[in-house]
DNA sequence: CATGAATGAGTTTTCATTCAT
DNA sequence: AATGAATGAAAACTCATTCAT
């Protein structure tokens, strides 16, 4: 049967479209759950040309969840944000993290839910948020009564969460969602601003 | 090694090792990294005896996930625990829950991270949430500003990510996290209480 | 749990009971998806008990065969039936083993069809048939003008297939088979007796 | 053995290869004997290749009795052969029928002996046999003495045993054997015929 | 006499990966 | 740049058989 070179092939859009399928597959299914077969089929390609782009399944799924990883310290790591300070920093930080996640709602599913490495993404984060309420929020009443480190695991834990059920299904717009988390963990710094 | 029932075995015994072997691997390397052969070897057994007591892998992870499922829910669901109500009354849940999950460390990582079941019993949670927030707290400042579903993911949320950093860890009690939590949470009402 | 040998229980019995249930097990379903555990749990009894008393699966499938060779040569190889010559003695053969076949189907079964053993059953009957038409037929019209080994053959094939759509089903009783069974291969004969 | 293609593979040659292979295998030793390590051994490939082409082994074992079944069916329901009648259509059926055994002896083996589904194939011509009985000889002596279903019934059985001890083994031509059965069945239509 | 418990030795099947074209 | 064909390595699962009690 004819082999070789299809007419209309190229090398950067095969790559691409083995990429997208791959991620789409992998949010989906999970990594275990995806063959190559599953990508290259999903592609309209075969399995030794995905060996042309990509080394391996698992070094794709790598590569993946670096480039989730390094885009969202970019976001969350820009620490003057449109020139915010306080709450409001930290409520523009995830109002662009929203935008970022809705913007790649599969890569996000892999590098935060089903990747082993979405361990380190949420330490991060985690420790971004840290940094924040330290330089931005040490006289807090929040954090007169909580331990800094276990609130910005639980914002983290609720960032994750509503994500998924909320951002992610659209029930809930990027804004609306950070307002609401600022809403639950910093009222009472918010009531005395407002009155 | 030679054939046949080996000195002082006894089936309880054995399908306790295997199961208990199983539990430590599955929430160390997850559904597909763990292969019968790991379970049975570190049981010190053959794979002919694991399919002497489960019918397959999968069916035994599905039982042990039904397991975490099951013994949640009835934790969880005592709508009258120790005669308690209000933000008590979900201070108490969260701390006997978490009791729970320190009793049973690793079927708590199976059932609340590993398995796609964990999605149905992070649902359960949510709705018993929702349920106590509707009849224990409608009057709350709380809720006066955030939406209720909202507020009982973003809590779920907040639990299942403290569950893994700082509970498992050990890093601060099942009292402790579930005092906490709701330092964070009803900060606004406690506040009123308290003065 | 409680082992060893149970009240009421008896070696002979037990031998019985795991034979009968073997050839039940056998003629219905096949010898390879036949499987001891099968033959056990029909029996009421363990695996070990089976191996007290049969060497092995193939051992007692083979003995079962064995059996049924034997007690059909007897029959078919008593040359002096009820003092019948010609064609009468060849009804009244067939009609023996008809009845040995109705008297023991699962057996015929297995000896008859599922068996490769089958196959030198059937050459002994055919040699058998042959020794007789040598003997009693070998002036008749049919074998003027068909080769004795092809009458045999053909006849034996008759035999094996009206045995399993008509005989086993109870559609026809071992006297009338064996009555038209000669019709079909002696009309001829019959014919100049009848006339 | 190195990994990929091999030079001058083909993949229908392949196909070709591993059908061919199995039909010898399971018409020699039977289904359950016959290992697919087996059937690919005797192809020079690998189990991995088997299933690139075949589903599985009970698949191919089916669509093989599928195909025998089918091509039976054409030839022996061709209901106008060659413009013939009677006994002569009878004749000439079986002629077609061994000549076709005798072109694919091993597939015979298979779809007649050795299959679960070889007791449809019989079915099948048992009552393509009566069909032709009934239109074609309904007024022969034979079938004034004979029930017409067991004189089918027990043709077919001579039909089954005769190709495997005369047929198969090429003791006997096809055009001879239809001839000898004929005469066997319907000697006394042919002796009217002949005197 | 009988059983509960266990296993050796296979069997089918899957999948990431690689060669020759 | 791309493909058809093939495979190594390992996975889950089965079953006749055997030991200790």
């Amino acid at each position: 049967m004819a082999r070789g070179r299809r007419v209309n092939s190229c090398g950067e859009k095969s790559k691409k479209l083995l990429m997208e399928n791959a991620i789409e597959l992998f949010s989906t299914y999970g990594y275990h759950q995806t063959k190559i077969s599953d990508i290259v089929k999903s592609a309209s390609l075969t399995q030794p040309t995905f060996y042309l782009y990509f080394q391996s399944k698992e070094i794709l799924f790598n590569d993946l969840n670096k480039r989730f990883h390094n885009e969202l310290t970019e976001i969350f790591s820009a620490y003057d944000i449109n020139g915010k300070f306080g709450i409001d920093l930290i409520q523009e930080s995830l109002t662009l993290m929203f935008n970022y996640f809705i913007e790649n709602p599969n890569l996000t599913k892999i590098g935060f839910y089903e990747a082993e490495q979405s361990t380190a993404v949420k330490e991060m984060l985690v420790s971004e948020l840290i940094h924040i309420l330290n330089t931005q929020l040490k006289d807090s009443n929040v954090l007169k009564q909580v331990d800094t480190t276990i609130l910005a695991e639980s914002l983290i834990g609720s960032v994750e969460r509503l994500t998924l059920t909320n951002l992610l299904t659209k029930k809930t717009s990027p804004e609306q969602l950070a307002k609401e988390i600022c809403m639950i963990y910093f009222a009472t710094e918010l009531s005395l601003v407002q009155s």
